[in-house]
DNA sequence: TTGTAAGCGTTATCAA
DNA sequence: TTGATAACGCTTACAA
């Protein structure tokens, strides 16, 4: 039916074999062949069958994005970041969701991924997920994010300098008692949500604060559960003065249950976030800023360079990308 | 090097015939055999090879996912709906972005499509747009979120309703002297940006309100150009007292613009958007609410019915979703 | 129900 | 620099 390289070859009077290095700009062929052969090529409209192609070399020419979450805005962020740089280099981009809130059967991302692929980009699945470590287990290159696992290349930021630099402002602006927003209750070491926890912690303990079990509450990263957790700490007997979310998705959560209770944020109680979300500007918002897109191009450029053989996955490192304070009305002195 | 059919074969003493009918639950295949086969495949830790099925079947089980931008909320929301179909499916999903803003020297789509895939999805790639028509020209099964084009099937909302209902909730509230934040000056037929400023011009006219050219701004669609847009109309000799954006994401802006000027959404004067993006809720934002993930899904399904060979191209029809308007703070009555 | 064997369209080895 | 040709690992008539 369709063309294939038979046919190219011979229409330009070559073998198949010439047909495939010319077409694929290996050396060794003669200049006119290839200026031939090429222009054959084009006039038949050919394109090289993929499947045949990855059949014969083993090779895929593309990769897999595994991630639990499409939508939500740091995940969408990392992945456009990613695919910029595989467009670029020819890569095939499969994108492969896990887990998945309703629970529906497909299959553990692993098994997918065997022989379907060359590598695989991991987008911030914790680092004791058992569905992660059958990825890594299959020995391919990957290459991750947000998370790191010991001897896999891993492209994050300094989760606790993020955080402790937006707990420290809150401390510099004179506030004692500070609420956090966190994830989960128990959050796995090596975690965003560990490593955040532990910088708030610190610079608590390295001030001499005191911290008030009552004034930690969990939000699960949505800005539902950022507005659920707000609410909690609202209803302490004592409320804090300042509260530190460790997303700013959750920080949106959190200002609409403050509004709910007619508290106005930076007046009432400030509040800071961890990401750099483009809504914090408009919410205004404090927030400590990480280069998402530079996170997912990042990754994929380390991705890139263990297919090319270039490095190897024993002998790369934790990439650490910079963070930056921004200071909008949401934090003021305590009063 | 892995495992192959033949060793399935061999260990199950059967063909390599019946091990592919066996593991594909074809039919004709006794129970016993099946089982057999499908325990000797498990044990080995056989699995499939992608690329050699793809050539033998001329089937890639793959189909792409074509979009103008990945990490924005409508884009990236509408990817997810289409994702957990297609991966239930136990299809691959390609993801593919086109005409990315910095001009990235990277093959158009339609020859990257040839071969590769077996469908594709296209997300609101303007109607009149050459490389959208240079897939459709492959002819294979397509399936089209957010605009239309005749013969092709498509998932989206009824865009002159949706903009009808928005500018209409203005009217009854008492203004007459409404701004429009479009997308462009010049959008072609049967896209969002066309169809909403007709709907818009429709419900002025019907009602007898003139409509003055200087209220009518372009936003492109993003937040800081919303910004840009209402900033204009903030600076004509006559404001508007009730302003209709095309996207929540430009209403956003224009209430940043707003708020620099001193002014608030509601109380000096409306505004109200279509999307019913999460965040309109937390700018206390009226909109008109379209199921986005909806889209998505229901896009992947049609496409999966013309993989299935249920349903030809030129049978389908344009599947238009429900809106709902949602009446937040930022439209009141005319004081 | 099962087996045989001819493809599928490349790539890569080896020889020329 | 080029050409023959044997893989690559599966699917699918067709035969049994």
């Amino acid at each position: 039916m369709a063309i294939t390289i038979r046919d190219v070859a011979q229409a330009a009077g070559v073998s198949t074999a010439t047909v495939s290095r010319a077409l694929r700009g290996l050396p060794n062929v003669d200049d006119q062949t290839r200026q031939r052969v090429c222009r054959v090529a084009a006039d038949l409209d050919y394109v090289i069958s993929p499947s045949a192609s990855r059949l014969a070399s083993g090779r895929t020419g593309s990769v897999a994005v595994i991630t639990p979450y499409i939508a939500r805005w740091f995940f969408s962020t990392v992945l456009s970041g990613a695919e910029s740089v595989l467009a670029s280099a020819g890569i095939d981009l499969l994108l492969m969701s896990v887990s998945n809130p309703f629970g529906q059967m497909r299959l553990p991302p692993a098994p997918r991924l065997r022989r379907r692929v060359d590598g695989a980009l991991v987008i911030a699945i914790p680092a004791d997920d058992q569905e992660l470590h059958e990825i890594l287990d299959l020995g391919m290159p990957t290459s991750m994010i947000g998370v790191s696992v010991k001897g896999v290349p891993s492209v994050t930021i300094d989760d606790v300098q993020a955080s402790r630099t937006a707990t420290q402002h809150l401390v510099n602006l004179g506030h004692q008692r500070i609420g956090l927003i966190g994830g989960a209750p128990v959050s796995p070491p090596f975690t965003a949500g560990h490593d955040r926890r532990r910088g708030f912690m610190d610079v608590l303990a390295e001030t001499g604060l005191s911290f008030d079990p009552s004034l930690e509450s969990y939000g699960y990263f949505t800005i539902d559960g950022g507005e659920r957790a707000m609410t909690d700490l609202l209803n302490q007997p004592v409320r804090p003065t300042a509260v530190f979310s460790m997303s700013d998705e959750m920080a949106f959560g959190a200002i609409r249950a403050m509004r709910n209770h007619g508290l106005q944020p930076g007046r009432d109680i400030s509040i800071v976030g961890i990401d750099g979300h483009e809504v914090a500007e408009l919410l205004d918002l404090s927030t400590v800023a990480q280069p998402v897109q530079d996170l997912g191009r990042i990754a994929a450029e380390a991705l890139l360079e263990q297919l090319d053989g270039h490095a190897d996955r024993q002998h790369q490192v934790v990439q650490r990308l910079a963070t930056q304070l921004i200071v909008r009305g949401s934090t003021a002195p305590l009063t």
